[in-house]
DNA sequence: ACCTGAACACCGTTCAAGT
DNA sequence: ACCTGAACACCGTTCAAGT
């Protein structure tokens, strides 16, 4: 009994999207193209497209794959270990939160980002579908801006000016999820 | 007196991203490449690189003279007031938030968009700088998200899904920015 | 100071044809 | 079913040379 099941063909989706997850992390968005991708896997550029209509439709399976990181909605969880949880399947891959504020808006129903974050809502919540869409736009614009100055930096000259990056960046994130919170009725006073 | 400044050459960088921002808001981020915007100036594409250094470099004047459309800050504005001024001068152009979203990580200092939110956060609020990125960063990831569903149905198959966008975005903006308005200890209550 | 001309090293995508 | 080969219509950027 093989190990890997029949396949006729050298590679298919799964696989594809798993070397293109790699080149992503080496690499950057920027470089993660259809011909550097066929070359990693020693084959035409053009036979990338029996298995996907497009890079659009590569880069939203690329999105699933890093939003399925994400740990299965936990209901009654801090809403900040959630957010937590959204943030870290993005960083997990380099420019991850991009590709996915990049294919996501063609979805249509709800993802499970969505619904890791909905879960820590309090169920009395009036719009609490609502309020689980708008604290994923708010990981996700906070998650792009990180992970671009993190590019950034990476070729940049080295600058004198103050910029304590990952002390400042944890602070924002903090700041935002707690006024999320605080609005939706949890942790009601800090001070 | 000419109406005009002298000028030896026929372009400088202030009318250059004029007609930047004009095929921005025609064809798209993904359709306004450096040649085309040459061929729009009717100079060749080589010219632009003496007045910019790189695209991401136009990039960054078009990200901000898209700001620039903020109202200046007013110190006790309603913040839902503050966060619209912010959205619709993204909105005011063709993927406006995903231009400022790409090129404004590498800026250092405060924005004129995060001082027009922080004049509406209370001053009693401890961290109101943290809390203003914060905000602006959800609005960024808002927009960037609306902005490419509009591009996307403009060119897909009629859906009969249901997806009524305007309403939907319109209500998860406003649940977004309650949500944080609560949490900086205005409008305390709503029920 | 400002721009041309020409080149370099790439892109995404299509499509007939092979196996 | 899965891939090759070849082409089409593009990209951003550099750099010597012109005016």
């Amino acid at each position: 009994m093989p190990m890997t099941p029949a396949r006729t063909g050298r590679h298919d989706r799964e696989h594809i999207v798993g070397i293109a997850l790699d080149l992503l992390d080496r690499y950057g968005l920027p470089d993660l193209t259809m011909r550097r991708l066929a070359t990693e896997l020693e084959v035409q550029p053009s036979a990338l497209y029996w298995h996907f209509d497009s890079k659009q439709d590569l880069l939203a399976a690329v999105s699933d794959r890093i939003l399925a990181r994400i740990p299965a909605a936990e209901p009654g969880a801090d809403l900040l270990v959630a957010a937590h949880a959204v943030r870290d399947a993005l960083l997990s891959y380099r420019d991850g939160a991009e590709v996915v504020l990049s294919s996501a808006a063609l979805r249509p129903g709800r993802s499970r980002a969505e619904d890791a974050l909905r879960a820590a809502l309090p169920t009395a919540l009036p719009d609490a579908g609502l309020a689980a869409t708008a604290v994923l736009q708010f990981i996700l614009g906070h998650t792009t801006l990180v992970q671009q100055r993190m590019h950034g930096e990476s070729h940049g000259a080295a600058d004198s000016a103050v910029d304590p990056a990952d002390g400042e960046d944890a602070a924002v994130f903090a700041a935002g999820i707690a006024l999320l919170s605080r609005g939706a009725g949890l942790t009601p006073m800090l001070r």
